[in-house]
DNA sequence: TATTGTTATACTCTATAACTATA
DNA sequence: TATAGTTATAGAGTATAACAATA
């Protein structure tokens, strides 16, 4: 992962993409080994999240707003089922679709992933401090702006 | 991918590594869109880039800097060599190992992907800004520093 | 003994096609 | 006709184990 001897990746230096992709990489990398504790990966930790914002909403709607395809989401959802984590209700309103909820224990879980969580950003903040941060989410959000 | 109706991701747009994820999704696919007209995929253009920088390093120092597996390598290497662009010549002073180079056409290659790649790093610029470029950079590197 | 390149293999993510039941 | 959930499947990318040749 690093430059080994004295060695550089030349002009790929300047590379939004490449900085990016090696960024992301590090940031997850602490972020997964932060969250074996409660045995969450990244997309079940976002969904679970999501879920708590939004309760109520169908299968399609949680897969459409973080980017998984909802035949991917299937699995997803089965195992944080199956977990105890998450439940499917039957929608009033379209027998077709399901109603996601949290159930208490999917509640709880998340309750220590996000203090779990803030240690991992403060970790982040020591590298670049608040303003970094704060500066970071914008132009991040600028360049999302692309897809 | 993006917030259908008024729904929005929560508490999760506070996460550097969502945002990071978000926009690294976001750039690549403009990036990966950008290479087809070079046939190259972002871990090839990087190989190409760095055997540009440093020839005649062998497969193992390439797959380091980059943070590719040696074992990966193998195949990557394999196809650039195939189609004529790369070539492993025999090292003079360790006959386990193979020095990289470009070759004529891996060259030419290059620098028509450079020259593409300049105008997708423009099209970032034009969301950021030159400053906000510098300043991104300069981020990334330091959460690069957590791995 | 350790390293270089290699093969085989497996696991995760992601992507597409096609089915069913409902709308 | 279109949509929600589902299954099956295929392709990337990435990970480990084990081997032959060489150091």
């Amino acid at each position: 992962m690093d430059e080994a001897d004295g060695l550089d990746v030349g002009r790929l230096q300047n590379h939004v993409g490449y900085a990016l992709r090696r960024a992301q990489l590090a940031v997850f990398q602490d972020f997964i080994q932060t969250m074996e504790k409660v045995a969450l990966r990244p997309a079940q930790y976002s969904v679970l999240l999501v879920m708590d914002t939004h309760p109520g909403l169908k299968q399609t709607e949680i897969a459409a707003l973080l980017g998984i395809k909802r035949t991917n989401f299937v699995a997803l959802i089965d195992e944080l089922e199956h977990r105890g984590l998450a439940e499917r209700a039957p929608s009033p309103t379209d027998r077709r679709s399901n109603a996601l909820f949290l159930t208490k224990a999917g509640k709880a879980l998340l309750a220590r992933a996000e203090k779990t969580v803030a240690e991992h950003e403060q970790r982040l903040i020591g590298l670049i401090g608040v303003d970094g941060k704060r500066q970071l989410l914008g132009l991040l959000a600028r360049l999302a702006e692309l897809a």
